[in-house]
DNA sequence: GCGTAGTAGTTGATTTTGTAACTAACAATA
DNA sequence: TATTGTTAGTTACAAAATCAACTACTACGC
């Protein structure tokens, strides 16, 4: 059958979905993560929101909620929610700012702590893991390359 | 605001979050999802499953939904949520298979494939854009790494 | 002070996804 | 033919994401 008369384009055209980067880049993306997903679900019930701002804390201190909204590019509703969470099986505390009373600084408690320890572990593993298919010139180049398309400067 | 005060631990570790490449993907996947999201969005009142099973039919012709679930690495639910919904807008037809009537076959109609014909040329374009910002050389090392860690062998 | 505008974070309604159970059909086999 | 197992696709219900409206507060202008 003559492809080109219900397709003229197809041929002619060499776009690849499989190619098309946001589509690749979803792809790898949730495949990567699955694994990983996996250990902070089963070894301590958090969403990748919760285990967001869990790292977030761990990694840099005390935040408020709208820092880790920047940092982590997550909706201010999706922070509020995992910070609920995290507070209620309390893997953080919270304390209200006494120069300005609407935000608060979040904190992880010991608990928080210990299980960001532990992720960060598992992490640290994954990560070697996935770069192993490559040199560490390719993983450099990627990095910076994913940083860029997240828009990171 | 505070960098890493806090964290003895932080400094001694040389894993930082921003490097981790489930999340760097992530990011990275999301932000550039974004704008094309838009267009399919407005243009169209797409979901993300719904344009990838039309892009699949534009892009291969007919399938089944297993395949398409197969090849896009989507859960069948939302393959056949999918489907429903652009056959209720009347983008695709189902023709049930007349040896094994369990599976049926899915087709574009015309204006599906006006739609797809038309994101099809803004996803080209919006690709071009993204890739802009590196060598051809990176681009196509950027595309093998992001199959592999996709698991697209 | 008082009024207005803006911000940090929360809540509620709606939409979308995820999980499991389900229907209908096929296949093998006794 | 009946039995058991498997498969394509759907549906029901719970979990989660999204969006808009909301509360409590701060900051500015008058």
């Amino acid at each position: 059958m003559t492809e080109n008369l219900t397709k003229p384009d197809a041929a002619e055209d060499d776009f690849e979905l499989a190619n098309f980067l946001p589509f690749l880049l979803n792809q790898a993306a949730e495949e990567s993560s699955l694994a990983f997903q996996q250990v902070y679900k089963n070894r301590y019930g958090m969403l990748r929101t919760e285990w967001r701002v869990l790292f977030h804390l761990g990694m840099y201190g005390q935040m408020t909620a709208k820092e880790i909204g920047q940092r982590a590019k997550m909706h201010k509703t999706k922070v509020s929610r995992a910070v609920q969470r995290l507070a209620e099986r309390r893997f953080l505390v919270r304390t209200r700012d006494a120069q300005d009373r609407r935000s608060e600084h979040l904190d992880l408690t010991p608990a928080g702590e210990t299980a960001y320890r532990d992720l960060r572990g598992v992490a640290r593993d994954y990560d070697i893991k996935l770069a192993r298919h490559f040199t560490s010139g390719e993983v450099a180049l990627l990095r910076a390359m994913l940083r860029q398309l997240a828009g990171i400067r």
